[in-house]
DNA sequence: TCAGACCTATATCTTATTGAAATACCGGAT
DNA sequence: ATCCGGTATTTCAATAAGATATAGGTCTGA
């Protein structure tokens, strides 16, 4: 399940140049699965010669040719093996989390402004993916609602636990390091 | 904050040869920043070569050179700086999430197993994170600890998100498919 | 009305990362 | 005896990220 692929997934639905792709990704995948034109187009590049998809050029005035991807019938058998033989994987990287493993070398009011801004930026991936859900336009398969819900819901996780704990990063470092664990998991 | 900024984070705890690091990766930030030997022994070699640490290597008999590496002081303030200097990301990249927002081409018993899967994955992570820090073997600064608390909460938040709406993937594809999200999110 | 900002659309470049395999030896378990 | 797991590093191809270049279009406000 690369990119690769999930352009495939998103050329059975419909027809689309990277450009359309790219704005999907944007709406439906972005909290889950970001990709750039960097991934995107070579992905096109690469499914095209392999027979998965064919490529219709249109010329345009003033911008470059739109390159209208469908997938061919070797592309939907391809998608469907790969959704059935692929081991999924799931995983976070987190640059802010590394950064606060390192809290007691950052002074309080970067830290604070760090927390802050995490916290300001979970509330808005909640509210993006609620306005969506709420438009879906289009995207409203029982997938699409439940991949949207699992994002706002892990996202309002995050949140909640940021603002429940932050006091254990800034107040003097004493014994009970653990009642957030308790508090968190219980 | 790359893999390579992360390096020199944990050198400014102990100093440490590549296999050292690699361990802590796996113990400390699997489930928030992996990195593979890929990307730490390179790091290591940059930053060496930008004299950000220091290099020694300890002779050992039927294995490599055991190359430990010390953080200089240039070290130390680049650290410090990075701490200071970046803007922090925090992205997921699922490819379960994927794969099920295309649900309706999955067959009902694959798709049951992948959920099975996740979720057993996600409690997995859970007890993974609440051993290490039970046992918190140097590794007990309130930063190690609020990351540690972090990973537990999201994941238990996803796995029980798993287990509360997963009949709206099998179940008919009927009208309500918004219910989830006003249970997820209220 | 005119500048600035943003939208359409693709291509490409550098750097980072992944994941695996290759190399080598030791010790313990079967 | 043999196989597995731990110690350690190196390296390689494939993939991805993120940014920039190109180029003309429309919309917006002063």
């Amino acid at each position: 399940m690369d990119v690769k692929t999930l352009c495939l997934g998103l050329l059975t639905v419909q027809e689309a140049c990277g450009y359309d792709l790219k704005k999907t990704f944007e709406s439906s995948f972005k909290h889950f699965f970001p990709a750039g034109y960097g991934s995107i187009y070579p992905a096109l590049a690469d499914l095209a010669e392999a027979g998965l998809v064919n490529c219709r050029e249109i010329p345009q005035v003033g911008k470059p040719d739109r390159k209208v991807y469908r997938i061919t019938e070797a592309g939907e058998k391809a998608f469907i093996q790969a959704l059935n033989r692929t081991d999924p994987q799931h995983k976070l990287r987190s640059e802010f989390l590394a950064m606060i493993y390192f809290a007691d070398r950052i002074d309080e009011e970067r830290l604070s402004d760090l927390l802050d801004d995490r916290v300001e930026k979970l509330r808005e991936t909640v509210k993006q993916i609620e306005t969506l859900s709420a438009q879906a336009t289009g995207d409203s398969s029982a997938g699409a609602s439940f991949v949207a819900g699992f994002g706002a819901v892990v996202a309002e996780a995050a949140a909640r636990y940021i603002e429940s704990n932050r006091h254990l990063l800034t107040t003097e470092k004493a014994a009970d390091t653990d009642i957030h664990m308790k508090a968190a998991t219980g």
